[in-house]
DNA sequence: TATGAATGAGCGTTCATTCAT
DNA sequence: TATGAATGAACGCTCATTCAT
């Protein structure tokens, strides 16, 4: 099939990697410069694009990941029976995609919204998010008269603005799991 | 006030204004180039950075007086007696908006999601286009149990996710004003 | 006959150096500029240049006066009797001549070696440098092969060229007086 | 070391330093432009600044090879029996140290005076001028009450004085050569 | 696969000085 | 005298991406 991929290929992928992620966990995700990767890793820089066809496919990956760990936790938690719970349970997925101003803009970049044919890591978390919240939506205590799937892309609609009006140094009141539960309530109890 | 501006600096700012007006409807927004608009306008780049802090502020400038031309025909149509009226009414200022991937990042970094402290002229549209969406709400035949200014908020939500979706090129189908309909006829008509 | 100063241009001028010392004594000769000097005194740029010639020449009477106060403190002293005594005389001088890499460019630049066509206040302390060593060396125990004012003028070719080492991150060692006790010895009592 | 130089860096570098001589020789030291010099070679801008750390750097190179140049006329000649012959010797690097404001500005502030870190080579022809007048000072009919090298550096002293000298409208008299002369047979010869 | 020099194209800066009012 | 907008002319920088080896 695609590629019988070779060991010193993996290795020096993973060495990019975890290059990244140390870079990031030090400096922050706006930090990371492929020079310092490949830096770190130890390897030249025309290797770093023999691996990735740019720097947003590693940024695309590493958030990605960290966005399918945080989904993990959401999609353990049992189907809320309220709005609050609802947004209980996804509160702290949002807080890691609003953590920061340059990943809010990243994952939009990438949420499907990207110029991309392919959909990479964060996208298919867009998907994941889609598919808890239909299967919650369909199975709890909210509105009917609405595809379940339309109820959470417009969850997602809302929850999207609320991020950034969080960026947003005029509108941080109130804050966004307010301003998320004002919305919440008006779309999926109507 | 900050300062009592003399006519020379008002006949300064207009040249280079209408300078970067001239080379946009020739070649777009992207092909704005500082460089050429002070040739034009037959000032010195200094002059340029002495009224403007960078080239962003600028095209906020010109495309917030884009937007609100556009807003202006929106203000003057009556008040939409149904959603599919309510989104004729905003299809022509929505499609300036999305025009071209160019102009709405653009537009999104400045929506008030900005890293700024000041409401620039797109941000200020933003909170037009509220005041505006939010009078035919109160007034049109709307659902009533939730705030207009709410539901209007709620559209934003919408149309921003519509427009996104738009520039991806898996998510193309179906059309943004198909989506919308969908979108707001479910959060409107509750 | 110059010119019938009037009150009003000699409280501008002593208003613009009375700045100028202000933020140089804040913040040190290199980082005054004429922006900063023209907002502390309250007055525009332009009245700036209707003062002085250029910046330089605000930096030449301020730095010239300083030197020539310094200098006072080096004619009230005896005439030295040894080499080491003329430059224990002169080391308060040459320390603030060098205390600052832009001042001593600045004093360099105005030393004589200039472009101007007049004399300014810090090519005039070089005069006064010259015609006090010129004194001492006439009446003091050393060469009497060579004219003094040459001898005077040599001593200034010498703690030139210790200053400039001095600056020089390689050439630090030894301290300039011990370098500058070295080259006078040789020049003054051969 | 540093580096293993690759054939092709060397290359570029060589284009960057022949563009450079090439405009200089047609323009003058002073008119040499990086846009200029990049264009004359053909690279890019980034190019330049991955070769040079700025312009300066450049100059201090094509400056620093001239001098050796004529440093190399200089030590080819036999040693010096009399003053006289020692300064017809040195003035032709003389006369090209100071036949420009613009390099002769350049060479003292890279002399060693600098507040550079490292020798660069304008800084190595000093080294060298000392070393070449310590050889002829140390054989030559000359005084031997002083360290060769401390005589080296005197004439060093005096020629830097009067190259200073030369470029003031006020002190252009008498010639630099005759100035050098009155000062250095009151130092080699005493 | 790996290398790393080269690219590119424009942005923002500098700030003493000028000049029309 | 005073004003302050405008000037100028190049510098240094950015840094993801390409491509010949």
């Amino acid at each position: 099939m695609s590629k019988p991929l070779q060991k010193r290929t993996l290795a020096t992928r993973a060495k990019l990697i975890a290059s990244a992620e140390k870079i990031i966990s030090a400096k922050g995700y706006a930090a990371m410069r492929v020079e310092d990767v490949v830096a770190q890793a130890g390897v030249a820089k025309g290797t770093f694009f023999a691996h990735f066809p740019d720097k947003d496919a590693l940024m695309d990956l590493i958030v990605g990941a960290e966005m399918d760990k945080q989904l993990d936790q959401v999609a353990a938690k049992a189907p809320p029976q309220t709005v609050d719970e609802l947004i209980e349970h996804i509160m702290p997925f949002l807080n890691f995609v609003s953590h920061d101003r340059y990943t809010f803009d990243l994952i939009i970049r990438h949420s499907g919204a990207g110029a991309k044919e392919e959909f990479g890591p964060i996208a298919l978390t867009f998907e994941r998010q889609i598919k808890i919240l239909t299967t919650w939506l369909a199975t709890g205590p909210f509105r009917k008269d609405v595809d379940p799937q339309v109820l959470a892309e417009g969850i997602q609609a809302f929850y999207v603005q609320c991020m950034a009006m969080h960026f947003c140094s005029i509108n941080k009141e109130p804050p966004m799991q307010i301003r998320l539960t004002t919305y919440l309530k008006a779309w999926l109890l109507a």
